[in-house]
DNA sequence: ACGCCTACCTGCTTGC
DNA sequence: TGCAAGCAGGTAGGCG
């Protein structure tokens, strides 16, 4: 299989979710499509012979910790792919291992001899000596295992956070394998259609909704702030005030900032210093997530900062304009 | 059903 | 310099 040049280079890092100096990955959507598409061309086809487990808690339903090493033993991963911000790893047998990297989870692809890892939450052992290794700094990121045939939910559309999840005789709670998902932002199902009667049914703020995984997946804090600058779209706007076109540039702006995010391997908002050592580009993409004080690159107006659903918002205050409250007809 | 709040975690930054 | 408080944010789950 071929190894890409830079793993010898530099051991721990696989992808861009390995960050030289401070470590503030974040991963949204764009940076798990990333970790899946590295992780399908290094570890496809690769057999797992054991599991060293240092953070029990990492690991979740339904395979009590103790467990989880045998039943994973001998397993061979077949696909990796990507479900909101969850790594898919499609096993040989059917079976599907979740990787949720929360806030600082990170899949990295190690080879022999490599130093050991002291934020290593969950090591795999490779057949050909490698290791897959679960680095997770804050412990938020959650592995399961879950059995094959598919699961599937029960009862369909949105809200479905309180749902649960069939396979075969028994059930989970949704949340114990997805939460919810609402619509995967790039599929060709999204469209601005769909999107807009969605929205149409909400009173909640725009930036709480994009938090808002069973609204839409993958986005996170900062694409949100990202797209809605974009769109010239107040945070604090309530979603049933938005008109058609403001609509269309929402959806329009989500999908464009996701998809370059995406190309740019995930970095185009991170402070992400690739293996290359090539100098930031990408101060020039970040629009306004943490550039407080910092002149908008629309108007030169400074960005501010405010606190919706606590988390942290950069927005324009000229650019993005609250709509006023219309107590007239 | 929805919106709001807290807990979960650790490392870095800030303030005294 | 040392120490504590504040901050970062994805999301499960509880509450009103």
């Amino acid at each position: 299989m071929h190894v890409p040049h830079n793993l010898e280079e530099e051991p721990f890092v696989h992808s861009n979710l390995s960050i030289s100096g401070t470590l503030t990955t974040m991963p949204e959507l764009p940076e798990v499509e990333t970790v899946a598409r590295d992780l399908q061309r290094w570890v496809a086809g690769a057999t797992i012979t054991d599991a060293t487990i240092s953070w029990d808690r990492t690991i979740r339903h339904p395979q009590p910790p103790d467990r989880f090493a045998a039943e994973i033993s001998g397993a061979t991963i077949a696909r990796v792919t990507r479900r909101a911000k969850t790594v898919l790893l499609h096993l040989a047998d059917g079976r599907v291992m979740t990787v949720a990297l929360r806030m600082t989870g990170a899949l990295i692809v190690a080879e022999p001899g490599t130093p050991e890892d002291p934020y290593a939450r969950v090591v795999f052992a490779l057949e050909d000596g490698r290791e897959l290794r679960y680095r997770d700094v804050r412990k938020f990121g959650r592995i399961g295992l879950w059995p094959g045939g598919g699961l599937r939910s029960v009862g369909a559309g949105s809200g479905a956070r309180s749902k649960r999840i069939a396979e075969g005789a028994r059930t989970y709670r949704i949340g114990e394998v997805f939460s919810g998902h609402g619509p995967e932002p790039l599929l060709r199902g999204f469209t601005a259609e769909r999107f807009a009667e969605r929205l149409s049914r909400r009173t909640a703020k725009l930036k709480t909704l994009l938090l808002d995984q069973s609204f839409i997946a993958g986005v996170g804090n900062i694409y949100a702030d990202e797209a809605l600058w974009r769109a010239r779209l107040h945070p604090l706007q309530t979603a049933d005030t938005l008109d058609a076109r403001d609509v269309r540039r929402l959806h329009r702006f989500i999908r464009q900032v996701l998809r370059e995010g995406i190309v740019n391997r995930g970095a185009s908002f991170s402070d992400y210093v690739g293996a290359d050592g090539e100098p930031g580009a990408n101060a020039e993409r970040l629009a306004v997530y943490r550039r407080t004080e910092q002149p908008c690159h629309r108007c030169g107006n400074r960005i501010e900062r405010i606190v919706v659903g606590q988390r942290s918002t950069h927005f324009c205050p000229r650019c993005q304009r609250e709509p006023v409250a219309s107590s007239a007809t």
